[in-house]
DNA sequence: GCTCATTCTTAAGATTTACTTAAGACTGGC
DNA sequence: GCCAGTCTTAAGTAAATCTTAAGAATGAGC
């Protein structure tokens, strides 16, 4: 899991990066909001913690722009800014959670192992007819015969038989396998579902994976 | 948006009540943990509220019980246990936040609704009778059997729905649906009517969408 | 019940979108 | 820096959808 922490005081960064490494967290640190940002939008983290007051742009406008991109990755206030109206501020920014300084480690810890709950809950492995996917040893198995797929490919699947049942839009596709967050056209979906189609080698009327003109593409038991 | 309230102080619980009510929720009050529990296990609420000390089951357990059920609704402590391994105890158990008494009433409001933001953005789906619209997932359902509507069909009919109960004219679904914006004949509304009549496949005594001769088309609950 | 205007239905051509292939760009390991 | 494997782009081909138009059916008004 990568944490992206931003923090201006190196003394709180250091403690927080290596007490979060220590339970296996990868951390990146950020010393101003607008390093934050970049990093936040440029990269994929699984969780942002942010101080409030950081150097060039506060916590709460990098936790505004972050969400308004579209990112959907949960965000945690860690900041001396203790009030209750702050506090709202800062969730309706779009925070999930607000914890005040002073802080207990082990409490923050907490508080951000509920952010990953569902999340870890979710299955290791996921199945559509006839295809095993087994997202902890990234191989895919049809009728027990391994299929190889590469990393695109793997993660296209596991995206659609995640979402089956449920047409799958190019543009969500393209943010949630790609981390691509701006109008984007482009046939890389095509070739990779082509590639797909082609290695689990399923004829036309056994097609689980179902093309939905105009929008996109759904995983479906038949 | 369902709530269950478990709390023994009256005056607590009442002032919950009428607070969250004024919110549009809907409250449910339960005064003991047995109560909460089998309220939380017969009913689907969206949402816990649960104190940490109740008669006859404590707020603890309530929540072990219910997350051991495998139900996956947020729960909310609000207690005033507030020692940091009492928030430990709580998150570990299940809770998705730990808010300690005393408490401001519209940062409880606030963490409510972080709480309920993912649900509530997806929800973007229309209902006209049997009929259910998706629209993010740009499905269409009827009955629960699925029905696939292409991109034109899908938009005369969310036109339709949305303004459910009023007349469309032609000339609005040309504007709205094809964003053409003068005068413009042609047959094309009929024939996606058609269409979208002969996918759902509803008798003519039942047609959810209406002829108005001369004007447009209306979506009716019969 | 007849007439005329309106809507329904169908089918064929135009248009848009997706599929497939292959070639070039990129990447990580040696 | 090179190689093998992977990803992306682009272009031609195939397929589905959208639009148009024309004849059939329907319903309102006389």
């Amino acid at each position: 899991m990568n944490i992206l922490v931003a923090e201006d005081e190196i003394g709180i960064s250091n403690f927080l990066k290596q007490g979060l490494e220590e339970e296996n967290y990868i951390v990146t640190v950020a010393s101003d909001g607008e390093k934050a940002l970049r990093l936040a939008l440029s990269q994929s983290f699984d969780l942002l913690l942010l101080d409030w007051m950081l150097p060039k742009l506060s916590g709460i406008e990098v936790c505004r722009s972050f969400r308004k991109s579209g990112r959907t990755a949960p965000v945690l206030f860690l900041t001396a800014k203790d009030t209750v109206q702050e506090t709202i501020e800062g969730l309706k920014a779009g925070a999930n959670d607000y914890i005040k300084k002073p802080f207990s480690f082990e409490e923050l810890l907490e508080r951000i192992k509920v952010q990953f709950r569902s999340a870890v809950t979710e299955n290791a492995s996921y199945m559509l007819g006839p295809i095993l996917l087994d997202k902890e040893k990234h191989q895919v198995f049809i009728d027990d015969r391994e299929v190889y797929l590469t990393q695109k490919e793997f993660s296209l699947l596991e995206y659609l038989i995640k979402n089956k049942g449920t047409v799958c839009s190019r543009s969500q596709i393209i943010k949630e396998v790609w981390n691509i967050h701006f109008d984007y056209e482009s046939g890389v979906i095509d070739v990779f579902i082509n590639s797909i189609r082609k290695k689990l080698g399923l004829r036309k009327e056994e097609d689980y994976i179902k093309t939905v003109r105009g929008i996109g593409y759904i995983a479906n038991e038949i």
